[in-house]
DNA sequence: ACTATTTTTTAGGTTAGTCTAAATATTATT
DNA sequence: AATAATATTTAGACTAACCTAAAAAATAGT
């Protein structure tokens, strides 16, 4: 398994979420950051080698091995952020560009061993949820702040987008995991939300909205 | 810098200790498993780089670029062998192998971290001392057990061999860094050694002797 | 000093992973 | 249903890192 076949079925995994259809080349590439024509290339080796199927131009989905090895590169990927951040005082705006390069290496034992070193933790430094050694994933009860009425109050549980750029912007207004969010209106015209929070009141986008995880309480 | 040409500096740098004349081909391809003209091919484009010092049929060696560079490589190893052993409970015969991968993660912040995390150790879990951050290593004053005559009093400070063979040979005569040994007689036949170690009687061969580094005492 | 042996380099080929450009299939529009 | 637009695959080429086999240089033996 080179890096290369494992970050294209760790794409097509988290593409898979959500989409029961066939993920096509298109997406893939744009993930990637490659071309569509490399991604046929390696899809057909990953199929021969029973990760995927692929009928052309039918997209492409996980089988149960492929989807199991993909889960085992997002396994490693998570708990390193975990040890990044609670071991090592990164931040959690940084911590996933070397969680990149760490979840390639090749050690059932050294997996193990780090997830008994973090107490068996649940959830990354961005609310997602961490495999289990035999792949098994909590399902978490959270949805969009974008999705919520006014008048609800909510706590922030996770991110979509984990780009430095937003985890900083989200730092800098005071939203952490965990953070109560009171939402008091909602702006028909621009779906921007006027929240509470630690008793500081803001104003915030939907694009801001749509890529924060909420419980409701 | 790519994976292999970090290994082929790494060798070129282990290569070079003692040796102060250029490092051949033929040495490089017999330590790194791979054919004499693919060393070649390799050392040209280190050479282009900068890294190696590279005259036709002359062999090669580091600048002071290159040196660094490996320095840093090795640095990463042996800080991870530490953190194996010490955080996640391998044995010293279990922490080699994941470190060859754990070496090539790109991240200053994450070596510095986790130096300061591990409280800055000076040796690796064989004994080999770990440069600092400016590639400054600490010279320690060590001789190979077969050196020493007989009648002295050393302690186990380190291995030469450091492959899982040796090291579980070691763990099974309870012999492991600090432990004190008396040389009792030497064989003139066969540079075999009576020792003593933690009131046990035993005998190793010149073999073995040559592998275990010792200080006096 | 000359020849034989060994070492090292060069020449040419392979595989993985990528790309661009062209061909083909699918989907959308009239 | 035919055509236009878009998506996908194929063809051919490139680079990195390796290899084998042949050529060339260095070293050793007489
Ligand atoms: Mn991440
Ligand atoms: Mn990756
Ligand atoms: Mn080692
Ligand atoms: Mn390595």
């Amino acid at each position: 398994m080179t890096y290369s076949e494992e970050n294209y079925l760790k794409v097509i995994y988290h593409l898979s979420i959500g989409s029961s259809k066939g993920i096509t080349t298109n997406a893939i590439a744009n993930e990637m950051e490659s071309k569509p024509s490399s991604v046929t290339d390696m899809v057909q080796k990953l199929a021969e080698k029973g990760l995927v199927i692929y009928k052309k131009y039918q997209g492409v989905s996980l089988t149960d091995n492929g989807r199991f090895t993909a889960l085992m590169i997002v396994r490693k990927h998570r708990l390193w952020e975990v040890f990044l951040l609670e071991k090592l005082d990164f931040s959690w705006d940084e911590v996933h560009d070397v969680a990149e390069q760490l979840e390639h290496i090749k050690s059932e034992k050294l997996t193990d061993k780090l997830e008994e070193f973090l107490d068996f933790p649940t959830e990354d430094p961005h609310g997602d949820p961490i495999p289990d050694r035999e792949g098994k994933i909590k399902k978490v009860d959270k949805k969009l702040l974008s999705e919520v009425e006014a008048g609800k109050k909510v706590i922030c549980v996770g991110v979509k987008d984990s780009s430095p750029a937003f985890l900083q912007y989200l730092d800098k207004q005071q939203i952490a995991l965990g953070s109560a969010i009171d939402i008091i209106a909602k702006e028909d015209f621009d779906m921007s939300l006027t929240l509470r929070v630690h008793d500081r009141q803001m104003t915030v986008s939907n694009k801001i909205a749509a890529n924060l995880f909420v419980k409701t309480v």
